[in-house]
RNA sequence: GCGAGAGUGGCGGAACUGGCAGACGCGCUGGACUUAGGAUCCAGUGGGGCAACCCGUAGGGGUUCAACUCCCCUCUCUCGCACCA
C-alpha cells in the first residue's frame, strides 16, 4: 500500500501552515457551506464521517472553481444526554461535553475536514448562550412568548418529567412503572403566527429535495374549512367545533370532545356521570398520541350525560368523550356525521348512535339504512332544511356565511403546525431568562443582565425530584426582582436545545462579538446558506425551527434574507451490516479511526463515496473499501511513481489523441457527476480512465503525460486530497493544487467519433451498428439495413414504421 | 395508523428526460508471476440452452414501437410523528 501515512500528514500540516481553510475576510464571491453541527455524545463515528466529507468535498471543488468559503463547526452541546451521563457515570455534564468535544475535534482534525476552527461555536458556553436568551427575549418582546399548560410524560416512581424516547410502550425506561401525565405550566413560542408564511415559502426553497418540502407541507397542514359553536344544553358554554365539511352540518348525530381538551374539567364537572366520565379521561390520558390515532384501533368513547345544539338546525345531541379526538387538532372537539365520515361511521356503529345522510351522490339518491360506509365525497345537500338541493361546495359556503351572519360560526384556517413547547425541566440547557415576582408577575430579564449563567454543576443532585433541578438551587432561583427590586425567583426550567440550533448558522458569521448575536454586516456578506448537508431525520423539527426563527429575525430587521438556506442536501444514514443503526449500546459503532490509520483518510473517503449516492442509506461493511485501495495504490504508482515531472508540452502523437479525447470525457462527466452529488460514479469515471490510461501508459510522451498528471489530479483532489496534492507537487505550479483552478473540458475534444447504437426490431435488440456521431436519420438507417438479421425477421412482411432516437437506436416496427 | 422514501446479479451499485438492464467495484472461477500470497497482472462471470434463441429490475395488471423508469393494485423494508438531537 502506498505511504499514505506521511503523505497525509504532511500535506496536512502545510495546509494548516499556509491557512487553508481560514475565512477571507472580504468574500467576493461568496460561498456559505454548512454541515449540521454536532452533538458531542462521543467520538465522531462513521456516519458523520461521511456527512463531513460531503461537505469537505464540496468545499474543495468550489474552492478550486475560485468561490471565497465559509465552512465553520460547532457544538450542539447541551441535552438531555450530557445529564443522563451525569447520573449514570458521577460525571459533571459539562466534563462529560467538554471532554467529548475535545476527542471528536481531534478526530475531525486528523480527517483532514475544511473548517475554519477560529470560528468553532460550543452552544452550552455563556458567550453562545448568552444569544440564544436574547433570541427567547426577542421572541418575548414580539409577543411571540406564552405562557400554558401542557401535559408532560411523568414517571410516578422516579418522580421525573420523561421525554418521549424515555417513554418505552407506556413505561419509564428505568424503572418500568406504567407513566402518567401530567399539567405543567410551561413556555410556549407561537409558531403557528408564522404558519402561513412557513407553508407558503416552500415554493422559494426549490433546490430543498422535495420529500422535505412535502413533508414539512403535510406537517404545516393546513386545511380550509368552518368552525360552528354548540352550545351546551341549559349552560352558558359554547364549544367550537371545526370542520372541513361544512355542507354536513344537517348530518351531525353526536359531538365528541378530546380527553385532554382545556375544558375536560368543566365538562366532567357538569355531567351527571362524572365519575365514569373522570375515569375514562384518566384511562385515556395514558395512551400516546400516536397510539389514540391508530385508525384501525377500535375507538372508544364515553356519554358525558350532556347535550349540545346543533346551531344550525337546532336538534339536540349527545356530548361524548373520544380519545379519538385530539386537543391539539382543530378545536379539539369534532362534530359526529357518521354518514359522511368513516371514523364516525365506525364510532357510531359501535355505539348505537343514529346515521343521518345529508348529502346524497345525486338529488334524491340515498339509502339510510343499509349504509355499509360512509359516503365521504361531494354530492348534493338533502334533508338540510333550506340549503338542500346545494351542492357540497356551494352549500358548504352558504352554510357557513349564514352561520357568520348569525354569530355562531364562519370560516376557518386549520393548521396541524403546533405551537413550540420550549420549556424542559432539566439542568442541562440554557436557562430561561424570566423571573417570577410576587407582586409584578412574570419579568423578563433585562438584555444587559445577560447571560443568565447556569451554576456551577458540580454537587448538583440531578436524580430527578419532580421539577427542574435548578429550582433547588437557592444561588440560582432566588434573585431580586427588575422591576420593583423585592424578592423573586428565576424561570426553573431550561430551553429545548432545538432552541440552540435555531440560529447557530448565524453565530458563526460573527463569534466573537460580544455586542450582538451577529452583525448585520457580516450577515449581509454571507447569508445565506448556500448549501447545508445533514440528515433527512430533521425534516420536521430542526428544519422548521431553523426557517421559522430566520423568518423572525428578517421581520426585525437583523437579516436581509428570510429563508435560511438556498439549498439543502440530505446525506443516508450509516447503518452497521445488518442494518441496524449504530449505538454506543449495541457496540456496532464503526470508527472512521481505525479506517484512517489502516488504509488512510484518502482511501476512506473514497471507500465511502464509492459505496452508493450520498443520499441513499449505506450497509457498511469492511469489503468494500478494498476496491478504493487498489485504485489509491494504482493512482500512486502511474501518477507518482512514474511521475514524468514538470515537462513542457510537446506534439500530439497518435497514439495519444483516444486518450485525450477520453480524457476531456472523463472531465465532462466527472464534473457533472460532482455538481449532482453522484460522487459514486464520477469515482467509477476516474477508475475507467485509469484502467485505459495504464495500458497506454508506455507509449505516451513525457510532455503528455504531465498534462495528463494535471489533470487527473485535479479531478482526483475532491475524492482523496492528499494523494492529489503529492501528484500535483510533481507537476503543478509549485502552490497548492487547492489554489489552483479545477479543469475545463473542450466540448469538441469530449465528442465520440463514432458510436455503436443497438437495432431494434419490434423493440427488442437484434443487432448493432457503428454510426458516425451526429449522423442523419436517414444515414443511420441506410447502414442499418444492410444485415441479415433484419431481413430475417422482415422476410416478406411490411416494415410499418421506423422509430429514430438520435445517437441512442434505431426500431424497425414490423408488420 | 398517518406522512415521506426505498426494493435491480452471490454483494454494493450503474442506466441522462421512456430508448442497449447490470457501467464501476467487491466476491468468485481459471491462468501468469512467485520460495510464499489475503500482493500484482491477464481472462471470464445475471439465469436457462451452452447454438439460433428464451427468461430476467419485489409480486400482479395496464399504457407504449419501446418500461428499472409512467399509471393502478399488493407485499417487504427504512425514516419522521412534536421532550433524542
Amino acid at each position: 500500500m502506498y505511504p499514505f501515512k506521511e503523505i497525509e500528514s504532511k500535506w496536512q500540516k502545510e495546509w494548516d501552515k499556509i491557512g487553508l481553510y481560514k475565512t477571507p475576510e472580504n468574500p467576493e464571491n461568496k460561498y456559505y457551506l454548512l454541515e449540521m453541527f454536532a452533538y458531542p455524545s462521543g467520538d465522531i463515528h462513521i456516519g458523520h464521517f461521511r456527512n463531513y466529507s460531503i461537505g469537505d468535498l464540496v468545499w474543495r471543488y468550489k474552492r478550486m472553481q475560485g468561490y471565497d468559503i465559509l465552512h465553520p463547526f460547532g457544538w450542539d452541546a447541551f441535552g438531555l444526554p450530557a445529564e443522563q451521563a451525569a447520573i449514570k457515570h458521577n460525571m459533571r455534564p459539562s466534563e462529560w461535553t467538554m471532554s467529548n468535544i475535545s476527542m471528536a475535534r481531534e478526530t475531525l482534525k486528523k480527517l483532514g475536514i475544511s473548517y475554519d476552527w477560529d470560528r468553532e461555536i460550543i452552544t452550552c458556553l455563556p458567550d453562545y448562550y448568552k444569544w440564544t436568551q436574547w433570541l427567547f427575549l426577542k421572541l418575548y418582546e414580539h409577543g411571540l412568548v406564552y405562557r400554558d399548560y401542557a401535559y408532560v410524560n411523568w414517571c410516578p416512581s422516579c418522580k421525573t418529567v420523561l421525554a418521549n424516547e424515555q417513554v418505552i410502550d407506556g413505561a419509564c425506561w428505568r424503572c418500568y412503572s406504567v407513566v402518567s401525565r401530567r399539567k405543567l405550566e410551561q413556555w410556549f413560542i407561537r409558531i403557528t403566527a408564522y404558519a402561513e408564511r412557513l407553508l407558503n415559502d416552500i415554493d422559494k426553497i426549490k433546490e430543498w429535495p422535495d420529500n422535505i418540502r412535502t413533508m414539512q407541507r403535510n406537517w404545516i397542514g393546513r386545511s380550509y374549512g368552518s368552525e360552528f359553536l354548540f352550545q351546551i344544553e341549559g349552560k352558558d358554554l359554547r364549544l367550537p367545533v371545526f370542520t372541513t365539511r361544512p355542507d354536513t352540518i344537517f348530518g351531525v348525530t353526536f359531538v365528541v370532545i378530546a380527553p385532554d381538551h382545556d375544558l375536560i374539567d368543566e365538562i366532567i364537572k357538569l355531567s351527571p356521570n362524572a365519575n365514569d366520565v373522570s375515569l375514562y379521561v384518566e384511562r385515556a390520558l395514558l395512551m400516546s398520541e400516536r397510539e389514540r390515532t391508530f385508525t384501525n384501533r377500535p375507538k372508544t368513547g364515553i356519554r358525558t350525560g350532556l347535550y349540545v345544539i346543533n346551531p344550525l338546525s337546532g336538534e339536540r345531541v349527545e356530548l361524548w368523550v373520544g380519545d379519538y379526538v385530539l386537543a391539539s387538532y382543530g378545536t379539539g372537539v369534532v362534530m359526529g356525521v357518521p354518514a359522511h365520515d368513516q371514523r364516525d361511521f365506525e364510532f357510531a356503529k359501535r355505539m348505537g348512535l343514529n346515521i343521518k345522510v345529508v348529502v346524497a351522490p345525486s338529488a334524491g339518491e340515498f339509502d339510510t339504512l343499509s349504509m355499509e360506509h360512509a359516503f365521504e365525497e361531494p354530492g348534493i345537500m338533502v334533508n338540510s332544511g333550506e340549503f338542500s338541493g346545494l351542492s357540497s361546495e356551494e352549500g358548504g359556503k352558504r352554510v357557513t356565511e349564514y352561520a357568520s351572519a348569525k354569530g355562531f360560526g364562519g370560516f376557518k384556517v386549520s393548521y396541524k403546525l403546533r405551537d413550540w413547547l420550549i420549556s424542559r425541566q432539566r439542568f442541562w440547557g440554557a436557562p430561561i431568562p424570566m423571573i417570577h415576582c410576587e407582586r409584578c408577575g412574570i419579568v423578563p430579564v433585562p438584555e444587559k443582565e445577560l447571560p443568565v449563567l447556569l451554576p456551577p454543576d458540580d454537587n448538583v443532585d440531578f436524580i430527578p425530584k419532580g421539577r427542574s433541578p435548578l429550582a433547588d438551587i437557592p444561588k440560582f432561583i432566588n434573585t431580586i426582582c427588575p422591576r420593583c427590586g423585592g424578592n423573586a425567583h428565576r424561570d426553573p426550567d431550561t430551553m429545548d436545545t432545538f432552541m440552540c440550533s435555531s440560529w447557530y448558522h448565524l453565530r458563526y458569521l460573527d463569534p466573537k462579538n460580544t455586542n450582538e448575536p451577529f452583525s448585520k454586516e457580516n450577515a449581509q456578506k454571507w447569508m445565506p446558506i448556500d448549501l447545508y448537508i445533514g440528515g433527512a431525520e430533521h425534516a420536521t423539527g430542526h428544519l422548521i425551527y431553523f426557517r421559522f426563527i430566520t423568518k423572525f429575525l428578517y421581520d426585525i430587521g437583523y437579516l436581509p434574507f428570510d429563508e435560511p438556506a438556498v439549498k439543502l442536501f440530505n446525506h443516508g444514514m450509516v447503518l452497521d451490516k445488518n442494518g441496524e443503526v449504530m449505538s454506543k449500546s449495541k457496540g456496532n459503532v464503526v470508527s472512521p479511526v481505525n479506517l484512517m490509520e489502516t488504509i488512510g483518510v484518502d482511501a476512506s473517503r473514497v471507500s465511502i463515496f464509492f459505496f452508493a449516492p450520498p443520499e441513499r442509506e449505506i450497509l457498511w461493511s469492511e469489503e468494500s473499501v478494498k476496491g478504493a485501495t487498489r485504485f489509491l495504490d494504482r493512482v500512486y504508482r502511474v501518477f507518482v511513481i512514474h511521475s514524468p515531472g514538470t515537462k513542457g508540452h510537446s506534439q500530439l502523437k497518435d497514439a495519444e489523441k483516444p486518450i485525450l479525447k477520453l480524457l476531456h470525457r472523463t472531465i465532462r462527466k466527472v464534473k457533472d457527476d460532482i455538481e449532482n452529488m453522484r460522487f459514486n460514479t464520477a469515482i467509477a469515471r476516474l477508475m475507467e480512465f485509469l484502467n485505459e490510461y495504464e495500458k497506454e501508459e508506455k507509449s505516451l510522451s513525457d510532455g503528455f503525460r504531465a498534462e495528463v498528471s494535471r489533470c487527473f489530479a485535479k479531478l482526483l483532489a475532491p475524492f482523496a486530497p492528499h494523494l492529489a496534492e503529492e501528484i500535483w507537487q510533481r507537476v503543478g505550479d509549485g502552490r497548492s493544487i487547492f489554489l489552483s483552478r479545477f479543469v475545463e473540458y473542450d466540448p469538441e475534444l469530449a465528442k465520440p467519433e463514432k458510436i455503436t447504437i443497438p437495432v431494434q426490431i419490434n423493440g427488442k435488440v437484434r443487432y448493432r451498428v457503428e454510426i458516425e456521431t451526429d449522423c442523419s436519420k436517414d444515414e443511420a438507417i441506410s447502414s442499418a439495413q444492410e444485415n441479415e438479421i433484419l431481413k430475417k425477421y422482415v422476410k416478406d412482411k411490411k416494415i410499418k414504421n421506423i422509430i429514430w432516437v438520435p445517437n441512442r437506436l434505431i426500431n424497425f416496427v414490423v408488420e
